[in-house]
Order: structure tokens, then sequence, then C-alpha cells
DNA sequence: CTTCATGTAACTATTGTAGTTACGATTCGT
DNA sequence: ACGAATCGTAACTACAATAGTTACATGAAG
């Protein structure tokens, strides 16, 4: 399956947006991201929904941060996203008869559930202001190595 | 996305070659995990090409174990159906030119990698025979609970 | 009232497993 | 030698979810 990379998108999005004072169009967001603004909408519209960011129609419209950046972790992102699935294998089948089958499903579970576990504890304790602390540090040696 | 069970599927066919002596046909596998031979076939193809299984054909043929289940581990089968992707999530582009975005990349790839290491450590760690023997406490109790 | 934006529906493209059909290649029993 | 049982494999369809595209409606600002 092709992977999700909408989590990826929206922190891209986001810490651009963190650094212009004023709102982003679709437009903008699209080209800087290599696609489509529909696309832009359709993800931002589900941060909308969870009241991360807020947009604005019509001449100097566009897509504007609602939370503080310190607030805001990849966990909420993720929430904001639908939760998608975290793993590309899984189960043949969730609720087997078969007690040999119950023994596998058990122990691929309780893997997967101690990874998730970790992942979701790293989510929630990374913040937007972290990666655009990591970002300017980027951009400081950067600037540093161009001199 | 679909999720990937084959490797939920050959643990569950393994475990049954394991209980039985002798060959068991694609056929007898695929009944038992609702599905076709030609699947059954084609996925255990790859654990064949490492040598962990053996098929023969004709009468009387059919899939034997070709390993010691003390020392196969769940990377092991990992590893012979081509290490599918664990994630489905990841990023948007791999080498992007933005600081920005390798920012955004290096925390979730960061993350993901080390979701990745604990994965790998408790695949290494489990063997077909651990998953045989919680087969026969389960199949303990059960016939337990049924008298 | 025109222009700039978002909002959204509808459709296609993509990607990989899973499922199915068809047929070829071996092996064994009689 | 024949025929049935099995695997081997190619080719095609089904599916599921994001991503991409086209088209058009809606609303805000000048």
């Amino acid at each position: 399956m092709k992977k999700d990379s909408r989590l990826s998108s929206v922190l891209h999005a986001l810490l651009h947006m963190a650094e212009q004072g004023k709102p982003i169009t679709s437009e903008v967001l699209a080209k800087c991201m290599c696609t489509n603004p529909v696309v832009v909408r359709r993800t931002m519209g589900l941060l909308r929904n969870a009241g991360l960011v807020t947009s604005e129609r019509g001449h100097a419209g566009g897509w504007r941060i609602n939370a503080e950046l310190s607030k805001v972790t990849l966990f909420d992102l993720h929430d904001a996203l639908g939760e998608p699935a975290f793993f590309a294998i899984g189960n043949r089948n969730e609720n087997p008869n078969c007690l040999v089958e119950q023994s596998v499903n058990a122990a691929l579970d309780d893997t997967l559930a101690q990874a998730e576990a970790l992942l979701i504890a790293r989510f929630k304790s990374v913040t937007l202001a972290q990666l655009a602390a990591e970002f300017a540090r980027r951009h400081a040696k950067y600037r540093q190595q161009k001199d």
C-alpha cells in the first residue's frame, strides 16, 4: 500500500505557517510541497475540524495556525487526521476459532501493541515548538556553512 | 491500504505443520486459513526460497518444515517474506531540499526508527517453539474448560 | 462585480496484497 | 503407460486508502 504521508505533510505546512505571521494560501503551500491545492485543502480541512487551524476565503485569505506551538503535539495531529493506522502488517483474521491462530494473533498483537505504545508516547512528547526550534538550528547551521 | 497478513499466515501454517509429522498440502492449509491453495503456495514459496520449508509434488506431497522450531524467529520469517514495510505512515518526500521538511523528516524518521528497532528486537526474540508452547497452553486450558 | 480563495464532489492514478482461473510439470500408484 | 494428486507459475481481477486532477459552487475583499 502507499504510505500515508499526511502527518509529514501537515507538519511541513504548519512550520511554514508558523514562520509567516499572515495567512498562507493553499496554492502557496501546494507549490512548496510539490502537490495540488485541493490536496492541501482536503488535508488541512481535517486540522480545521479539530480546531488547530483556521481558514479564510477571499482576498488575503488562506490558512492560519490557531493554537500555541508548544501545546500541539504530533499525537494531536495524528488524532486530527483520523488516527490512521500505524502499521502495514496485521493479522489475517481478527477473530479466529482456531486455537493455533489465536496464539499467533496474541503474539503479534502483543508485539505491535508495544511498538504502538512507544510511537504514541513519542508523538505525545514532540511539539510543534520543538520542531520549529530544530528547524532554527538547521537554518543557522546552513547559513553558517554558506558564509 | 490493505494490511499485509503474510507473517500471520505463515505462522499459522507452520504451527499446524509442526503438529503433524507428515507433509500438509496447500489445499489443506488453504481450507484451514479460509483461502486459496495458490495463495498458500505463493507465500510458502518465499519460505522455501529461504530454506525454512520444503515442498514435494505428487502423491503424498505437500509442505514440511525444514528447521528446528527453536531456531526460527519471527524475524527470520519476516526476512524470508522480503522484509515488508512495518509502517503505514511515512515521509512525503524522502530527500527534500527544504530545510523545514528536512527537520520534519528527521523527527518522524527518528521516532519510526525507534519503534522499528523495538519490533525487530521482539521479532528476533520470539521463536516458533515458543509459539507452539503457547498454543499448547491454550489447548490444555480449552480442554479443561470443556470437561 | 470581478477577483481571489476556500469548500467539495467526482473521478482517476497508484501500489501492494489477496483472490481466482488456467495450465504446465512432477511424482506416485496401479 | 496411464491417471490422479500436487506443486509451480503466469495472468488477471478485486480491494483499500491516499494522492492527484478537474470542475464548479460559495464567500470575502477591493
